[in-house]
DNA sequence: ACGCGCCATCACAATTTCCGAAGACGCGAA
DNA sequence: TTCGCGTCTTCGGAAATTGTGATGGCGCGT
């Protein structure tokens, strides 16, 4: 037994012929006395009296045909059902972080996402630039902020803003640091992050070219971290410029010359037109206030 | 949409993978992910990702599944009741009584009915042999009584009965009835039955035996209205035997030979194998502790 | 008696569904 | 890394189902 079945045989009880249910049903006669036969045979009762003037129900089709009408019910339900489903963005969304929430205007995220796709979950997962990635490739985050290059031909990346990043030293330091030479600034203690972190390429980038390698004292791979142990005056360190305040008594920025880091968003690039990631974008450029998406998400590499 | 779409859908939900599905509903693979693949576009809707490990619901799916199992549900009803339905009687059955109740039998009928097939309506409409026939045979009375030969390639019979017949003559005229011979009674008047009735045909073999022709005096339809015509002395008449009490003071039997008159209950041919139409034959063979019905129903002519 | 409308049936065509094989992909073990 | 395994998808052709138009039977009304 089939749907058709059902529909036919509702049209029938309706229409009270094989010739009119037909027409309503746009189709043959002949076909949709088939189905009443077919139907009839499957369930084992005669549903129809077939009399010259057309199909009368039985008191067994009478009996059936509402049940038949809440089957036909139930189906169209869940079609209905699914079209209401359809445009909706449903389902769930991990977006890894790698730094402070403010920074990275989280909020106002959290509140474009919400306003736009009420029914899409959001989870924000905190995380550094190193692990983020390799967690977006192997698909346990559906996107994740990440700052630096990124060379990966599976990615796709979306820039949102560049970070300006400073060289941090504690006041303490202040009279030891008597140039901002990299090669003499190297022989102070420097607290380092983790070669997960986007800062950690910024430093290495720093001391390459000038041709030294700073003492190592510490590891952070958090920033409010890094920041705390530069102004315990544990060592100097690289951090956002945003990150340390400019009346910090126990931090001052130093005069290096560091690049901007930029900030993006990367997601794996096969994903470009999941519907998820589209929401994803889509709400980081307004948020971000850059163009549409489709100019700001450009290859890796 | 058709309801193998939906079974298919929920055998995926709950094994999860589309070969287990597969065997389970004892079909090839591919089969499956078609009918998967064809309720996602026709829905509009992803249903399930598609792992290396097997299929996982959707959100959407999610959301679907119950749905979908409420559909197969209310096909599934429908089914079910109709199996309910298959064996039990269902309807109206419309029978002609030809004579009185009692001695039809028509309180055992009705138990008899009443007690196997529950929810069988049964009609019982008065009328006679000779309205009956044509009734039955346009389909206004699906079975009904009757007395004497039917001669109809079209109708079955079963035979239930013989009715023995009687010449009644009002004690009123006892003096004037010095022989029994029938010519004589045929100067008498009588009392006739219409032509309809199975009386009449009695009356008519009679006279028709000995060459005479009876004086009409008045004409009764229904057999108490006859026996009470006679009892007041209006004239002789022919009666079911059991429809004059031996000791009645206004009328007595006379001594003339009738052929007893068959009662039958007769049906379309064309029904005998109507469900219906077998539970009432049935019921009246018990009733009247005749053999089984295939014994008894015979063709008519 | 005839035409009309109804449904059932038939043979054949159109469509759909199904199947087996092959391909793509990710995973885990060697 | 490479291979084997299990998964789903896709493909072409076969099989089954469904649909079509013509035909016939039947009862009814003109």
């Amino acid at each position: 037994m089939e749907l058709y079945h059902l529909r036919t045989f509702v049209a029938v009880a309706e229409e009270k012929h094989l010739t009119r249910a037909a027409e309503r049903l746009f189709t043959s006669q002949p076909a949709i006395s088939a189905h009443i036969k077919a139907l009839e045979e499957t369930l084992g009762v005669t549903l129809f009296d077939r009399t010259p003037k057309g199909m009368r129900l039985t008191r067994v089709g009478e009996e059936l045909l509402p049940r038949a009408r809440q089957a036909l019910a139930a189906a169209s339900a869940v079609m209905q059902h699914a079209k209401g489903l359809q445009d909706e963005l449903i389902g769930s969304v991990r977006i890894g972080l790698n730094t402070d929430a403010r920074f990275l205007r989280l909020t106002a995220l959290q509140a474009a996402l919400s306003a736009n796709f009420p029914r899409l979950e959001v989870s924000m997962l905190t995380g550094s630039t190193g692990t983020n990635v390799p967690a977006v490739r192997v698909g346990k985050l559906d996107g994740a902020f990440v700052t630096g290059e990124i060379d990966d031909p599976t990615l796709s990346v979306c820039y949102l803003c560049d970070e300006p990043l400073i060289v941090a030293a504690p006041t303490a330091f202040r009279e030891q640091i008597t140039s901002t030479d990299v090669a003499a600034l190297a022989r102070l203690p420097w607290v380092f992050t983790s070669p997960d972190c986007s800062h950690y390429r910024a430093m290495r980038v720093l001391f390459e070219a000038h041709c030294c390698e700073p003492v190592r004292t510490l590891i952070a791979n958090q920033e409010d971290a890094l920041v705390e142990m530069i102004r315990a005056g544990v060592g100097l360190g690289i951090v956002r410029k945003g990150a340390l305040p400019a009346d910090d008594p126990l931090a001052y920025e130093l005069p290096v010359a560091l690049a901007p880091a930029p900030l993006q968003f990367v997601h794996l690039k096969k994903r470009d037109n999941d519907p998820v990631i589209r929401a994803v974008v889509q709400a980081l450029c307004a948020v971000w206030d850059i163009g549409t998406p489709q100019d700001q998400v450009r290859e890796a590499g």
